[in-house]
DNA sequence: CTGTTAGCGCTTTCAA
DNA sequence: TTGAAAGCGCTAACAG
């Protein structure tokens, strides 16, 4: 407010008055409505923009029953999903014409209960709840007098609607990537075996050797999400198997780990050893030597389909409950496909 | 809505019904005015509670004329530097009291306005404008109705709020650093020099340098923020100038790519080559080998500062205008000082 | 202590 | 075509 000319905000009111018509005919004028004479509306229009008038969206909801507001309850600290999938929603909508409430509950019930509550009381026409793994969690339940979608991670609760990406397609299309490259002998490095992703990716891994024949070289490694993790068991691996000719990564992290492993141990990659990553995070897979190709989960895209989902939810054809799981894709760097 | 009951929101006059009082009774039991018996705000609360009613915070704003939102206006699409300070924000503000609309520009002037004029029309209580470098970026100008805060990337208009990292110092420090752990040969390199961060960083550097009575080994490099020209620049600076004993590096991307080429040549890190970051982005600088001793903007206290002087700024009393550069911290880890 | 009344800014019948 | 009036859900005087 950096010049208070004293003057309050201007009212349809103030607009009315300067064209010298009623505030009925001001608001007609305003909405593009055809009962109004053209000079009419044309002198309206003036007026406002004289006044730089701006319809006040809370008094205009009050009647209308709806906000044009959503709320993203997050509990993904790092905005590593919520960010693309807030730009899907946000494309899906128009900018501008619905705007988004981004709430971080921290991984904390109670800040999840205290921020629903503000969202309610705003009167958000509907929710999109953001989760940080693709494990199921606790539903908002069904009190919630607004539509809810479960983005990412989805709802423990089949009666909610889900959107989740498909960890089991990922994992099947990153092994027949690495078969189709010609390897045969892949082992496969993950992080956290309590994840559901963990486990999904293993499950598609496993599809697409069975169908070639094929079987896992060693047990899969379990442990952290870590580089280090990563770097360890890729040592691991090779020392036990040292026929090892290509490795799938639960994760880019743990890939970049592998990667430099491999450098440390005279691996040539790909030629020698073919490394796959998972979710494409790019600033960790495009500064890898070579770049890490990785299986990328398409999350603005899921961003907008779950703002179309609540788009329809709101409009009261409420799509087919239950978890639906999205297409991901596969981008191909250098550490699978040599460069010429 | 999956639990469509047929009933629309209950309202406060609902509740008042329920509970056999007036709408205003009502309105005082549940804002816990003390002109109230007893008993009656335990009926009125217990009406409330059994109609799970929730107060229409538009009605609310429309009568108080504030609407305990925020807007939070953005171009940094990734979200590295948005994140946080909506978290300081949020912390500021306390969890459901305030809520943010966050808005992602993407960098395009356009559609800021849209989203602008979104925001004006929602009757935010006042705007935080974050952007995701720290040169200054066009004012929004004086005729917005509500008070501004830039955080990151400052205005360019002297008049505006704006918080902004104290890259100087932070340079300053960083070398301060390394000429305590006994380096005397030190070089920089750092990204684009057309960014405000490279430049004031470098700035910082050469002070603490000066004072120390030594100098920059060889020019500065510039070029981008990337590992690819860390890698490049460190072998370009290590072949002319072996002596050097230590690299003040202008983000952990470049530092990461300079480590690694330490690594290549056999430099021990840190007993013969020091390497020091500067964004203390956690996924990189925690994954290094070692970890990587690196500058943190603080940026969650600084959301945090931005939503006080944005309330300051709401509650009447602005805050003096004008640039504001606010303290970032040294995060010592294993590249500067050996680990025993 | 409680209820009545008057709006906040806007849209929407319904008359004129 | 225009305007007067009602009311969205709530709070804040002011009487009772």
């Amino acid at each position: 407010m950096r010049t208070e000319t004293g003057s309050r905000t201007a009212t349809l009111s103030d607009v009315a008055q300067r064209a010298g018509v009623s505030i009925a005919t001001a608001s007609k004028a305003m909405n593009d409505r055809d009962d109004v004479a053209a000079a009419t509306r044309t002198r309206v229009l003036a007026a406002a923009e004289e006044l730089s008038f701006t319809p006040n969206a809370m008094a205009r909801g009050l009647l209308a029953g709806r906000t044009g507001t959503v709320g993203l309850l997050t509990s993904d600290l790092e905005g590593r999903f919520v960010i693309p999938i807030l730009m899907g929603a946000e494309d899906a909508f128009g900018a501008g014409q619905v705007n988004v409430f981004l709430c971080d509950a921290r991984g904390d019930a109670i800040r999840e209960q205290h921020h629903l509550k503000a969202l309610l009381s705003r009167r958000v026409d509907g929710i999109i709840v953001v989760g940080r793994q693709t494990d199921p969690r606790p539903s908002l339940g069904g009190d919630v007098p607004v539509p809810v979608v479960y983005a990412y991670a989805p709802s423990d609760d089949p009666r909610d609607i889900s959107l989740t990406p498909d960890n089991v397609t990922g994992g099947r299309m990153a092994v027949e990537h690495l078969i189709a490259c010609g390897h045969t002998r892949i082992a496969h490095i993950s992080g956290d075996p309590a994840y559901a992703a963990a486990q999904d990716r293993l499950t598609g891994a496993r599809e697409a050797l069975s169908v070639a024949g094929l079987e896992l070289v060693g047990e899969p490694l379990f442990s952290a999400w870590t580089e280090h993790w990563g770097r360890d068991a890729a040592a691991l691996a090779l020392q036990r198997h040292p026929d090892i000719d290509a490795i799938f990564c639960g994760s880019d992290q743990i890939a970049r780990g592998v990667l430099d492993t491999a450098r440390e141990l005279g691996r040539r990659v790909p030629e020698d050893l073919a490394v796959i990553g998972y979710d494409n995070w790019t600033v960790l897979a495009e500064n890898t030597r070579p770049e890490l190709t990785s299986i990328d989960a398409n999350l603005q895209q899921l961003g907008r389909r779950a703002a179309r989902c609540l788009f329809d939810a709101i409009g009261g054809d409420a799509p087919t409950p239950g978890v639906r799981h999205l297409p991901v894709k596969l981008v191909i760097r250098g550490s699978t496909i040599e460069r010429r």
